[in-house]
DNA sequence: TGAGGAATAT
DNA sequence: AATATTCCTC
């Protein structure tokens, strides 16, 4: 059995092996999709291939969308389970808006088992309705019945939060070397909105570092990390449309 | 000169 | 792998 998932958001931190997540969904036999980090794509890639995916994961932050826009647009013209990752403060206003899970990032093996099972459980189900049951092949991993029946309690305490800022008492103007820049999820996301507020063609590593604007940030630091995004979203482009 | 960006290095 | 540095172009 194939599973087919379709992975919604900000590339890097959804799929990249800087989460783990991608690993995780090869590890798990998944069929991942990708689509970049607009959901107007995501949506659009759904109504053409209604019965392709399975699943669908997507990233609280979005730019074009509401991301909770989506998960209702979603939930109501198809019957998908929709798997929110992101923020952990917004998992109650996720679920109530439909999603059926949600994951805390770095997503663990163990976590993205769990979803497997849970669909797999829910796609033989409709098909034995359907029709007479089927044998589907084996699942790689045994894992004896542990009930997996709606853990809606998942909670990760990651002290992945607070980042910058961190002082640099010693900015001593006579010895002065370049800080290690950690692209931490605040930082992160302090990029993201400048990208947004900026739009597509303004967003150069100069404009981005002057509406950043962080202490001991420089442009070629932002010039490094936007440079591996942008590969990132080619490469997952790509991989969507020719394969791997 | 300075910036953007691909290539390359650590 | 993640980030920095180099190098070429405009």
């Amino acid at each position: 059995m194939c599973l087919k998932l379709l992975l919604s958001g900000y590339i890097k931190y959804d799929c990249d092996p800087y989460m783990g997540l991608n690993s995780l969904v090869k590890r798990s036999c998944f069929f991942c999709s990708y689509n970049n980090n607009q959901a107007i794509t995501a949506l659009n890639m759904l109504k053409e291939n209604r019965n392709r995916f399975d699943l669908i994961i997507n990233d609280v932050y979005m730019p074009d969308m509401d991301g909770f826009k989506l998960l209702e647009r979603v939930g109501l013209e198809m019957d998908l389970p929709v798997i929110r990752n992101g923020d952990p403060n917004l998992v109650m206003k996720g679920i109530t808006h439909g999603a059926c899970d949600y994951l805390v990032k770095p997503v663990r093996l163990e976590e993205l088992r769990n979803i497997w099972q849970h669909v797999i459980r829910r796609k033989v189900e409709s098909k034995s309705q359907s029709k007479s049951n089927h044998n589907h092949e084996k699942s790689d991993q045994g894992n004896e019945g542990g009930d997996q029946n709606e853990n809606l309690n998942r909670k990760r305490k990651d002290a992945e939060e607070d980042d910058e800022e961190n002082g640099n008492e010693n900015d001593d103007p006579t010895t002065k070397k370049k800080p290690w820049i950690v692209w931490s999820i605040g930082l992160h996301r302090k990029f993201v909105a400048a990208t947004n507020q900026l739009g597509i063609e303004k967003a150069v590593p100069k404009r981005i570092l002057d509406l950043m604007n962080v202490d001991g940030l420089a442009r070629e630091n932002v010039a490094s990390h936007l440079q591996v995004l942008t590969y990132s979203l080619k490469k997952c482009i790509y991989i969507y449309i020719y394969g791997n």
